[in-house]
DNA sequence: TATTGTAAGTTAGATATCTAACTATTTAAA
DNA sequence: TTTAAATAGTTAGATATCTAACTTACAATA
């Protein structure tokens, strides 16, 4: 019998993944960061310098979101804005050295939140399951 | 070969899960109520009156969001506040007319949200499903 | 060339959410 | 009985997020 509690249950999941991530980042001494920020790291360590616009579509974000967390890693000293040589309206997103290396303390936290979801399971359930959010998902 | 991609599915999930009710609901007349006014209605439509205190535990919310979301539903018109009898402290929250009368809208854009999640999978495959969540969060 | 359109980014304003601090009331302990 | 502790709820302040509107720069078309 379905309980058709999974909306609620994948809402806490979300919540709880949350808070992981801000108090393992605070654990190791890092804070003002948030989930958001984190996916705006992931971007850069992954493709190197990247433009406002691109982030926000890799984030899932709007563009004023982006605007806003940008302005807080500035602030924090992670990254730096740059301007395109060749065209003035494009800003490119730059790590700085303290961005650089915040890196293994993500790829820590990752691991660790990763553990908590895909601990229990077989490789095939969890690409079963994998698949089957992302069947939902393009079912919106 | 696990792509690790379960975290950022389920939160894209979520967002996708709340747009569609936002705009469901606007689809119906009904404006200015986002998911958590939504989870409070229906702790109502299920309970009856409910306390801030409950309201808080069962939404999963701080009882200063559900101070917040319930002066919403009061602005608009779909419950009001009650002070206990008994105990000076306690507040109840009630429903109205207004908010009885928006019982079968929930009830339609639930049943739309909860047939995109588990359209495509049978009875036990939705009952894993529902399963692997509790567990993931479970082991927060 | 001038105008119109499009694209990138920011600003403004609103809101849900949190933590911390506060008020008011009830309960417990001295 | 008086004082201390616990409980219910709100207020204050901060932040991530959104939509709408704006600015600036480039592109296209007349």
């Amino acid at each position: 019998m379905l309980k058709k509690t999974a909306v609620s249950l994948i809402g806490r999941i979300r919540d709880s993944a949350n808070r992981l991530i801000i108090s393992e980042l605070e654990k190791h001494g890092v804070e003002g960061i948030v989930p958001s920020h984190g996916d705006i790291l992931a971007c850069l360590y992954q493709n190197g310098p990247v433009t406002m616009k691109d982030l926000a579509e890799y984030i899932h974000r709007t563009k004023p979101t982006v605007t806003v967390l940008v302005n807080k890693l500035v602030e924090l000293g992670y990254v730096t804005r740059e301007k395109d040589a060749g065209d003035n309206r494009i800003t490119y997103i730059n790590l700085t050295e303290k961005g650089v290396a915040l890196q293994p303390v993500f790829n820590e936290v990752s691991a660790r939140l990763n553990a908590i979801i895909y601990c229990g399971l077989t490789e095939t359930e969890g690409e079963n399951f994998e698949k089957l959010l992302e069947n939902i998902l393009r079912r919106f």
